[in-house]
DNA sequence: ATGTGC
């Protein structure tokens, strides 16, 4: 429970007001259930005040009900500036830059998957790298590397890796503007030179999930993304830019350090380092965080690219037939220039979203024709026991917060604790017995993303769905991971 | 998250 003083606005509203700390421009606002709200640790109510501190900053800073402790802005935070007036932070965006979620489909049922599942994982597990430091299936030279990060996910269909229509099926397809690869240093190209196509470790992961007639939500929503088969099998993949957007991270949060002293910009936490957005600094990490944000839309385009391989392979039927399509990517960690309304007048706005999802709502040009009457697909990953959700962006997401919603399950252990009540090879026989294949880089790590490390997403889920941030549409219940 | 930690 907070020391800030904290009103309920509506249900599952809390607000902070700018009284609660010196400094802030605007209202802090916790968006959670009584039962999720008491649970939020204290670190969250003090970084998101922390937040609302910050220049140029716009209407209120945001914590979403999956929200927790993280570097400088909690994880689960949305928070917008002026353009003009306001801030970047790469702490309101995160070290992996474009950490994401991407949702696949197929034409095949559990029945019809079940008797080669472990196959399937084996394969997959072989196919695509995983865990910490792993590397890549191609190798690329500094000056490719470079040249990828201006088009992303397009790089790898215009060489191979995947179809054109795949684009359409992504947050910016794939290829987001203002990237200039000028601006990333030759430490961050060279960390990421050899990891693309991997999965990386942490809570990444690739799983092979079920949708079960009764977890299907929205039919009508359901279908317009392609979902409905009884018992469908899909594929969820969670991961991002890996070295180098960590690097380039890293690398302006060096930098900011001066330019903040330069401007005489103060901040109540030093992990909220940051620079004018208009100022030159402020704009070369923009363009090297568009950078990353692309790598990493790559990344998850050329795993997607291995998957199909995968299954192809073992189930032996062609692609087609198969049905591996995209249905959707998202970044979860990002800033995005957007317009809203700010005192009734359309503002461009700097949106930060840290494990944060955009929710786009019906009618936007942003999003993909084939779904544009229905609203925005969001792609909620929830721990590997727990399963995980496909949501749809709403009306109201773009009038409360700025076209965002939740992103995940959101964590109430550390990875010390979990590990300490978890056996990693305990957890992978008991996941074993409930019908979850495990295929894992590191037994320890996957003990460190037990469920029970985690929220209950389906109340997490529940809370933006009651505030109508974002709808239900469907749950996937896992039937194989690979953990990285 | 991360060639895991000044």
């Amino acid at each position: 429970m907070s020391q800030y003083p904290a009103t309920r606005l509506a249900p599952n509203v809390w607000e902070i007001p700018v009284e609660a700390k010196y400094g802030m421009n605007v209202p802090a606002r916790i968006l959670a259930s009584e039962t999720l709200f008491a649970g939020m640790d204290e670190g969250v109510f003090n970084q998101i005040t922390n937040v609302a501190t910050l220049p140029g900053i716009r209407k209120c800073a945001i914590c979403m009900p999956d929200g927790h402790w993280g570097y400088g802005f909690p994880i689960g935070g949305v928070a917008a500036f002026d353009t003009d007036e306001g801030v970047i932070s790469p702490g309101g965006i995160g070290f992996d830059i474009n950490c994401g979620m991407r949702l696949l489909r197929t034409n095949l049922t559990s029945d019809e998957a079940a008797p080669k599942l472990s196959a399937l994982m084996d394969t997959l597990y072989s196919l695509v790298p995983c865990g910490v430091g792993s590397k890549g299936v191609i190798k690329l030279s500094e000056r490719e590397y470079r040249e990828m990060t201006v088009s992303g996910a397009k790089w790898c269909v215009e060489r191979g890796y995947g179809r054109p229509d795949d684009l359409k099926h992504i947050e910016e397809q794939g290829c987001i503007a203002n990237a200039d690869p000028a601006q990333c240093s030759s430490k961050a190209v060279n960390r990421g030179l050899s990891q693309l196509g991997t999965l990386g470790s942490g809570n990444h992961y690739l799983e092979v999930q079920v949708v079960t007639p009764e977890n299907i939500f929205d039919p009508i929503t359901a279908r317009a993304f392609g979902l409905g088969i009884p018992n469908q099998v899909c594929v969820m993949v969670h991961c991002g830019s890996r070295g180098f957007g960590h690097q380039v991270a890293t690398d302006y949060l060096k930098i900011f350090d001066g330019v903040m002293h330069r401007h005489g910009l103060r901040t109540p936490d030093r992990e909220l380092a940051c620079a004018p957005f208009a100022c030159p600094e402020g704009q070369n990490y923009f363009r090297a965080m568009n950078c990353a944000a692309n790598s990493a839309f790559a990344n998850r385009q050329l795993i997607t690219h291995r998957i199909r391989e995968g299954f192809a392979k073992i189930f032996r039927k062609s692609d087609f037939h198969l049905g591996l399509e995209v249905v959707y990517d998202v970044a979860h960690n990002i800033a995005k220039l957007e317009s809203y309304p700010v005192d009734g007048v359309a503002r461009r706005l700097l949106v930060h979203r840290k494990g944060a999802t955009r929710s786009f709502g019906p009618g936007n040009v942003q999003i993909p024709e084939d779904y544009r009457a229905v609203g925005q697909p969001v792609i909620v990953g929830g721990s590997m026991e727990t399963g995980s959700y496909l949501l749809v962006g709403t009306q109201t997401a773009m009038d409360d917060t700025f076209g965002s919603t939740l992103h995940g399950s959101g964590r109430t252990m550390s990875r010390t604790k979990a590990k300490q009540i978890v056996r990693g090879e305990e957890l992978r026989q008991s996941l074993l017995a409930r019908g979850i294949a495990i295929r894992t880089a590191s037994l320890s790590g996957l003990a460190e993303e037990a469920g029970l490390a985690y929220k209950d997403i389906s109340e997490v889920v529940a809370t933006v769905h009651d505030l109508g941030i974002s709808r239900r549409v469907v749950r996937f219940l896992p039937i194989g991971n690979i953990k990285g």
